[in-house]
DNA sequence: CGCGGCATTGACTCATTTCAAAGGTGGTGG
DNA sequence: CCACCACCTTTGAAATGAGTCAATGCCGCG
C-alpha cells in the first residue's frame, strides 16, 4: 500500500526515454532520477514519513492530499506534469501524494544526493529555487481560488487554472480528476462542483464532452467571476 | 505611496543592531540588508512591480495582499517576524505587501547580489532553499485552514496558528492586525469573525483582553475543530 | 450481466453573507 | 484638554448559497 511497489532505476531502459524526450525541469538531474510509472491511487510519499525525496511528475497527475482531524480530505496540490513536489523545511513530509491517473509517470531524486550536486553546481541550485518558487506561485493561485465566494467562480477559476496549467489549445480541457478529487480540492462538496457544472453548461458559458472533457466556450464568464450569477 | 520611504542602508547605525541582537534567517546576508522601518499600510513591495528584492520581517507583522477582480482583498500569507517573503518564479510580484503594525521593520536584499553570493556558497543556497521551503510550509497551513467549514473552526484554527508562530507562551496570544485583515486572510465576512470570537469566549474556549489580546482558556476545543459546534 | 464507484438531481436545513446600525477606540487638531 | 473624526468592533435581522441526506442514473470493469 504504501511506497512505490514498480520503481524503475535510472537506467533501466524505456523510462529513460521519457526522461529523454520529455522537457521537464531538473534535467541536469536526469542521471539522478527514479523513474515510477503508478497505478491509479498509488502512494508516492507518505505524510508523517521521513523527506528524503524530491520529486517530479513526468506524465499525468497526483494529488497532494491532507487528511484532517474530522477525517475530511483536503487535496492542496494538484500536480501536472513538470510540477514539482515533497519540498518541506521539516524532516517529514507533511501530506500524501497519490498518483491520480493510471499510468502515471514520477521522477524521484533522493535529496541528499541533489543537495550535494547543488552544492558544487550553482546553476542547479539556481533550478531547484526556482521550481521551489513554482510551487509557491502555484499554492498561491490556489490559496486566491479557495479565497473566492461562491462555488460558482471556485469551479470557473478552477477550469480556467487547469486549461492553462496544462496548456491546452482549442479551448478543450481533459480534466485528469473526479468530482470526488475537485471537491477536495476546491473544499465544497461533490454535489457543489456537479451542480456548478451543470449550472455553467446551462448558462452556455461551457460545454461537456462526456464528463471529464471540458470546452471553454465563454472564456469572458469564466474569468469575471460569477458574482451576479443568476443574471442572464 | 509606492516604495518605501525611509529606508536605512545596511551601515545605517541603529537598525544594524536589530540584525546583530535579532536571530532571523539569512544572518549571513546582514552584510546585504536594507533595513526599513514602515508605517502601519506601507507598502513594502507592490503587485506587478519588478521582483528584484527578496524580504524578511523583522519586527512586527505584514500582510501580502491580492485584490480580486470583483475588489475584495484576499490576504493570501501573514508575515511574522522571521518570515521571509518575495519569492516568485516570474519576474513580477503577484501581490503586495504592507506593513500591518507601525514600526514594522522590514530587512530587504537585492535578489541578483543573492543569486550570485548563494552561486559561491554553497551554505547560503541551501539557506535561502531553507526558508523558501518554510514559506511553502506556510502556506500549505494556511489552504488547511481555508479549507475548513465552519468559521468557528476556521477562526479557532488562526488563533492557534498565531500562538504557534509567534512562540507566545502562558497562552495569551496578541494579535498584530485588526478584524478585517483576519477576515481577507480567512475568506470569511469581518461580522463573522467578530461572531466567531464572541462565540468562542461565551463558550468559555477562549478570552478577550481588549480586541487584540486573546487568552486561550481551553485549547483541546480549539485544536478538536468545532465541528459539532452548539454542542455542550 | 451485474456490481462498485462516479455523477447528477432534488428537497431541506442552516451557516454565512449582506445590509443596517450602534457602541468603542485612538489619534489629531483646535 | 477636550472634542471630533475616522476607523474598528460588535450586534441584529433578513436573505441566500452551500451542506447534508437521499435517491437515481451512469459507466466501465470484472
Amino acid at each position: 500500500m504504501t511506497g512505490i511497489s514498480s520503481s524503475i532505476s535510472s537506467g533501466a531502459g524505456q523510462y529513460r526515454k521519457l526522461l529523454t524526450h520529455q522537457p521537464h525541469p531538473l534535467k541536469s538531474l536526469d542521471q539522478l532520477a527514479v523513474m515510477t510509472v503508478c497505478h491509479r491511487g498509488q502512494e508516492i510519499c507518505s505524510q508523517g514519513r521521513p523527506a528524503d525525496h524530491w520529486y517530479c511528475v513526468i506524465s499525468g497527475a497526483a494529488r497532494c492530499c491532507v487528511i484532517q482531524l474530522d477525517g475530511r480530505r483536503q487535496i492542496i496540490d494538484l500536480l501536472l506534469p513538470g510540477d514539482a513536489f515533497g519540498f518541506t523545511a521539516g524532516d517529514e513530509y507533511g501530506y500524501t501524494v497519490e498518483a491520480v491517473p493510471e499510468g502515471t509517470v514520477v521522477a524521484a531524486y533522493l535529496r541528499r544526493r541533489v543537495e550535494l550536486l547543488a552544492d558544487a553546481d550553482p546553476q542547479l541550485a539556481r533550478e531547484i529555487r526556482q521550481i521551489a518558487f513554482l510551487a509557491l506561485d502555484r499554492l498561491e493561485a490556489q490559496l486566491l481560488i479557495l479565497g473566492r465566494i461562491t462555488a460558482l467562480e471556485k469551479v470557473g477559476s478552477f477550469i480556467l487554472e487547469m486549461a492553462t496549467r496544462l496548456c491546452e489549445r482549442g479551448n478543450s480541457v481533459a480534466l485528469p480528476m473526479s468530482r470526488y478529487d475537485i471537491a477536495d480540492y476546491l473544499a465544497v462538496s461533490v454535489e457543489t462542483v456537479s451542480r456548478a457544472l451543470t449550472d455553467l453548461k446551462q448558462r452556455g458559458v461551457i460545454k461537456l464532452s462526456g464528463t471529464r472533457i471540458v470546452r471553454i466556450v465563454d472564456r469572458d464568464a469564466l474569468e469575471e467571476g460569477e458574482r451576479r450569477a443568476h443574471a442572464a
